[in-house]
DNA sequence: AGTTAGCAATAGTGATTAACTATACATCTT
DNA sequence: AAGATGTATAGTTAATCACTATTGCTAACT
């Protein structure tokens, strides 16, 4: 029993007649009526009864019939879903943001992926990298937005944008003078850092190699954000190292904050689009990383492709 | 598309993993790895993202493996209504039963069927014979109960037994005293008839060619029945000619009518079953007239086969 | 880093199935 | 009895399906 054969055993139940439903069927006669006789045969059942006069449909056949037609509707349905979600940017998109993007990007990225991909609704999960690789991999998330470096078996990254680390200090702090602050001078003030498992804090530990040992001036806030870290600074709790998107005012920013960049070489983190090599909607990657790039984003330099 | 697609789709989805989804459905790896292939393709929708890891389902592959799960669903349904199906004596039997035939047969043959196949319910019309042909050819009736000579293209019949006629007459007549009657006597008394139509009026009038020319004595009562024909007879506005299962005394019969064979050779008419050459459900023919025959008829003969 | 193991995809082949044309057969009609 | 109509069968070809053997890929292991 095949689809076919239902769509021969329903136009023959419509037509009554062997020659006029295999034409609706673009077939020849004695291909419906084999394919008839080897339904019916296969069924052990007489769908119709044939004479010269005309073709009578068993009531048995008519309710076979009748079920086929519903066999044929829901297995049109498959095409239709299948036409549907052909468009990589119709149905839900999994996001993952690592939690230092998060509150800078989405609100800027939300908004203009939903211009740009109405019927592709975002669902999004801020966590640390590790775990969001995770996701991924699982196939919770499909696309994910990370720092680099990020290497993962079966995983695929496209670097998407630059952005350089900014010196966040009091107003009226002692560096407030000068236009660069170098990165080893890191180590002579009270540092805030993001708690382990953050990558930004990993970055910035490599920026100012003298914080390391674990025994500076450094202080970490475990489970903290990088909003908390500024808010503390503004008290004068210490400095920080922030990304610029993080700690490049924006108009009417806060003036009891004041930001500096490094002195060159400028260190910066590369911020990446990644998925599995497997993920079909490539299409939708596209979006994302269009939608990205179109955020104002403080300081940030796109990377070409 | 095909179903056997469908059910290796389905047999992915659940197992996640080509080989032993190609083992649940027997085939081997590389058929089910060409048919999701060729599924995917034909539906231009990537269904599952193939690693070496693992095998996970799109969220539009999800969608169709759930509509695929629908469709299987209704096509085993029609396996299921075949092999309910299959029994002929289940479903309703549409019968046809002359009007001289029904009244006497049917308060027997309708228990006797149901105790013989319960679960075949008897859909019943009574007519003439002309009107039953006609529904049996249609397909609006199955088997009719009709008396020979009944010649149809596509139709055949079975004879199942003779029923001898027999001389009505009111109590305390002129001929109640004979043992038998002679046919040609028939023309000298009012004789009540059926109204044309009725093949047992054509009957009658051919066991008394006298009678025939309609200037007999003899009286049509159109649009009657045999039973209003006995009443009148009891009431003495005539005498009738009736086939012996409506005529013969019951078991506290009426007192008020006398009935009496003809003389030899006794004219009788067979009755027969009548269904379509096509039909298929000659088991339920079976049960009819293995009923019919067991029905307490006065004065039948059963011709065997 | 090279190797191995696991798994899906591909190639190539044989068997089955589905389609065709031509024709036979059955039935009713003229 | 012959013709017309309509379905079934025969015979053939093409397409499809399923198999075995093998390749190619990825990731895990030594």
């Amino acid at each position: 029993m095949t689809l076919t054969d239902l769509r021969y055993l329903v136009a023959l139940a419509r037509e009554r007649h062997f020659g006029h439903a295999a034409e609706r069927c673009n077939v020849s006669q004695p291909t419906l009526s084999v394919a008839i006789k080897k339904l019916e045969d296969e069924l052990a059942v007489t769908l119709f009864e044939r004479s010269a006069a005309d073709v009578k449909i068993t009531d048995i056949g008519a309710r076979i019939v009748a079920q086929a037609e519903k066999v044929l509707l829901e297995a049109g349905q498959i095409k239709e879903l299948a036409t549907a979600g052909r468009d990589p940017l119709s149905g839900p998109l999994k996001l993952g943001v690592i939690y230092t993007i998060g509150p800078y990007l989405l609100p800027h990225l939300i908004p203009r992926v939903h211009a740009a991909a109405p019927s592709m609704p975002l669902l999004i999960q801020e966590n640390y990298t590790a775990r969001l690789a995770e996701s991924l991999k699982r196939g919770d998330l499909d696309v994910i937005v990370v720092a680099l470096p990020f290497e993962e078996p079966g995983i695929v990254t496209q670097a998407v944008y630059d952005e350089p680390f900014r010196v966040l200090m009091p107003a009226g702090h002692a560096w407030e003078d000068d236009a660069t602050i170098p990165a080893a001078r890191l180590a002579e003030a009270p540092l805030l850092l993001l708690g382990a498992g953050n990558c930004f804090r990993d970055q910035v530990l490599e920026v100012c190699p003298l914080c390391r040992g674990g025994e500076g001036l450094q202080r970490t806030l475990e489970g903290s954000s990088l909003e908390t870290i500024r808010h503390m600074v503004a008290t004068g709790a210490g400095i920080t190292v922030l990304p610029s998107s993080a700690a490049d005012p924006l108009p009417g920013g806060n003036s009891l904050l004041t930001v500096r960049p490094f002195e060159a070489p400028e260190p910066f983190r590369r911020i990446a689009l990644a998925w599995r090599v497997t993920y079909p909607r490539s299409g939708a990657i596209d979006v994302i990383r269009a939608a990205i790039l179109g955020s104002p984003l403080q300081g940030v330099r796109p990377v070409s492709r």
